[in-house]
DNA sequence: TCAGTTAGAGTCATCCTGACCCTTACTAAA
DNA sequence: TTTAGTAAGGGTCAGGATGACTCTAACTGA
């Protein structure tokens, strides 16, 4: 690697250089347990620093884009992706988070259905990782995977994010999954479905789930807002004037 | 050549600028109620665009600080503050949300105690504005400041920010009268009363308040853990791993 | 000394929660 | 065809939290 600064004053007349970077988090089945789990995918660092470490997807800020839009673009580039949820989640810029040039990133977390999630593209570059299991990252993007499954689990506690793992139709035990498999803790069927029921943001359809081993369950839809409008840009959550 | 971008690198791309605001909040009597109300200073463009409209006070990122000694030194430099709570908000990235050069902005927000507040510098350019009155603003800072609000709000309902704008010691009724203006209502006091003291972060002390015009109330110490700590870089909120 | 006001304790009905139970409805195995 | 097993989905009950409200204590200023 050929230094690009003769010294550490001169580097430091640079101007901090901004990315983009995405957290996906994805339910799959465990292969061993065969519970749903959170896993996230990965890429392999291919250049110094850090290489052959395993890293968040990232890439630069493109001049008409919005960080929004190049969030999902590099989703879509690295994993082929489409996320039903994409938001931000944190700009990390610490002076000494990248070695050489300084790097701003600015981080957004998205989830994405099951059935998305299996096709997406995986090769000897990008993997998939149980989201507690992720080894040690490039970067401080240990710290970031840490710091957005707090968010998910906080959010999902609040309000309405769970269906964004799920399809247009669900059952509340699918619903339920969700909730084990982010909280990590099982959860009681009877009271998780009356709660969910007392929910206004959800609906009974006339339709059942066949072809299960025991009796059907009813599915349901999910009726209230769009999940990502809990942050910003979002309503005003109470009208301050009248 | 060296890697430019902490992430899956691209060709380089003309960088957008990178600048770091403040939404500041403070307690203060309102002039004609006298009740306290949420305020915030800003600042007076005087050079295009946006010429001599209010806006958030803001500046660049200097190459060896972090993000959030940006926003402190920014603060300083602007109000002479030195804040109890500074956090992170958001990142403002749109393409269109200033014109001419594009420029991302980080902005944090910050909560002063009002005898802060009272010193503060102020000047032609320099002012306060009721948080719910500040009129048309450059950029794209109305929005800032609603979001701002929301995130204030939420926080509040949450856990332990309404201590960040008092003082090392103070009344119950203090506590009540930070939460009745933010949250834009009135409380009952002896519910209010009851809900803090179940709470654990909150503990008597055996001073009173002399001086006032009834029965003095006892003073109050917050104990629990810094408010800044609920968000990143926080502790592990359930330890993932060991 | 008294009127006014706030501090602070307490009461009570209601709602929400977690733990638990029971019936219903289906599948798979006997 | 019967039976065992399991999940769906309905319900009960006690305990804790909440909101509306009342009452007494303690201080100041007139």
């Amino acid at each position: 690697m050929s230094p690009r600064y003769a010294n550490v004053s001169e580097r430091e007349q640079e101007p901090p250089s901004l990315a983009i970077s995405t957290v996906i988090f994805a339910l799959r089945p465990d292969p061993d347990t065969g519970n749903l789990t959170l896993w996230l995918p990965l890429v392999r660092r291919i250049r110094q620093p850090y290489r052959d470490l395993w890293a968040l997807p990232g890439g630069p800020l493109r001049p008409s884009e919005s960080l929004q839009d190049a969030a999902a673009r590099n989703l879509r580039e690295t994993t082929a992706l489409a996320p039903r949820y994409l938001e931000q989640l944190y700009a990390f810029g610490g002076p000494d988070r990248s070695p050489s040039p300084r790097v701003v990133s600015i981080v957004y977390w998205a989830l994405v259905q099951p059935d998305e999630a299996a096709l997406a593209r995986q090769d000897e570059n990008v993997a998939w990782f149980r989201a507690d299991r992720v080894g040690t990252l490039a970067f401080d993007h240990n710290q970031i995977v840490e710091y957005a499954l707090w968010r998910l689990r906080n959010k999902l506690e609040y309000g309405s994010v769970a269906y964004a793992f799920l399809g247009s139709t669900f059952t509340l035990a699918q619903v339920r999954e969700v909730y084990e498999a982010v909280l990590g803790r099982a959860m009681d069927p009877a009271n998780f479905r009356r709660q969910l029921q007392s929910s206004v943001h959800i609906e009974p359809t006339e339709e059942y789930l066949q072809g299960g081993r025991h009796r059907p369950p009813r599915l349901y839809r999910y009726t209230g807002p769009d999940p990502r409008e809990n942050s910003f840009p979002s309503q005003p959550p109470q009208a301050t004037e009248h």
